[in-house]
DNA sequence: CCTCGATGTTGACGCTGTCAATATAGCCGA
DNA sequence: TCGGCTATATTGACAGCGTCAACATCGAGG
């Protein structure tokens, strides 16, 4: 009898096996169809067919897991970005399609999306909890390595190889389609959705002609 | 005996006189203080001095309080926004200043400013109360004046002229800052606040530049 | 002056996040 | 083989929440 992937242990017994996966994917599940984070932590137990504190093992509170899901979100669309480039497209093509990726994302999955950087999940200091950062960082890499192709293939400006620079690029393009998309999903200013294209082609062309050379 | 402006009836009496301008007041002022909205509806009412139940006469729910709280915090910026520039302005010079003001205003009201635009005062339908609509809708005709002034002087492209295009123009504009907004007042990515005028004048820049004449 | 509607209060309900105490089960050493 | 230790689950409790319903109070207008 073959075993489920998440469940190594005893599948129908009291110990679950692998009930953080199954709680996140729980979770997920109820992010993706309700677009929003309103469910209770209850909720999440009941869907994973667990008691109502059994969450309390494996998060230390709502926001843990709230996090988990969240960096779940910021993988999946990293891996869409990474999908759709090639090292064959030109730098400034590239960085568009991950912004059209980016946009196409936030208006598929608003409530996974807005999870993904609402300060519900930052501690009362402020600080982001880690799994998120570290999920956050690899994005960053992505758009720092098409950047930096750009500056190597002379299709970008040379100020962007010093590294102060290049943050400050990435940064530039990464607020620009996420303020688009923000303001998109959230209605406010409402973007009306037969102009959003139109809008997104503008704004990232905008944003790549200011990197390129001049 | 001058008569406090907001309570027009008796003072210190059963009833308040104008508890819905005193919630609103007392809710603004929780923002401001914990920069978020987790503050029950029943705390609202105590600091209010009224009882848990009071606001109901005002507010049809929580939402519906809170979306008189971010509609306060939208008109509170348009009001700087409109401050810091002049017509003697050129319009670019007046686009890039209400930019910094927008950055400021989210940097230094982080709480208020995710209220303004967060999506938990949608209802389940996701149509933005009224009131939120109506206080976005004049800050957008600030933008637009501004857009429609640099076509007149010169400034910015003849293309703006076209209301399809201007609205595209208000849009993009508004995303640049806004992302950047949210991305430095969430921590996701992380925006070292040294780096974020830096980021701030060069992303304003390349807006501007993309709206001009070539 | 008296009533009636607007505006307030009190009390109740079910649900929540979280804590504490307890139960179960699989592993590891004897 | 067994016995207990630890991780993981359960049940029960608590205060606080948003909201509803019933009732109280006031002041404006006939």
């Amino acid at each position: 009898m073959a075993r489920e992937p998440h469940r190594p242990a005893s599948p129908d017994g009291y110990h679950h096996g692998d009930l953080r996966r199954a709680l996140i994917d729980s979770a997920v599940a109820i992010v993706t169809k309700e677009q929003n984070w309103a469910f209770s932590l209850r909720e999440v137990a009941r869907v994973a067919g667990v008691s109502h504190n059994a969450p309390y093992n494996h998060f230390v509170d709502k926001r843990d897991l709230l996090a988990a899901v969240a960096a779940a979100g910021i993988e999946a669309l990293r891996a869409k970005m990474l999908d759709a480039i090639s090292d064959r497209d030109r730098a400034d093509k590239a960085l568009a399609k991950v912004g059209v990726v980016y946009v196409k994302f936030g208006l598929e999955n608003p409530g996974h999306f807005r999870l993904m950087f609402s300060s519900e999940l930052n501690d009362e200091t402020g600080a982001r909890p880690a799994i998120a950062v570290n999920a956050g960082l690899k994005t960053r890499e992505l758009l720092e390595s098409i950047i930096r192709r750009g500056v190597r293939t002379g299709v970008f400006s040379n100020a962007y190889s010093q590294n102060e620079q290049l943050q400050a690029a990435v940064l530039t393009a990464w607020s620009a389609v996420h303020g688009l998309t923000m303001l998109a999903i959230n209605g406010m200013p409402a973007v009306p959705r037969k102009f959003l294209d139109q809008i997104a082609d503008k704004l990232t062309t905008i944003v790549c002609q200011g990197l390129m050379r001049h």
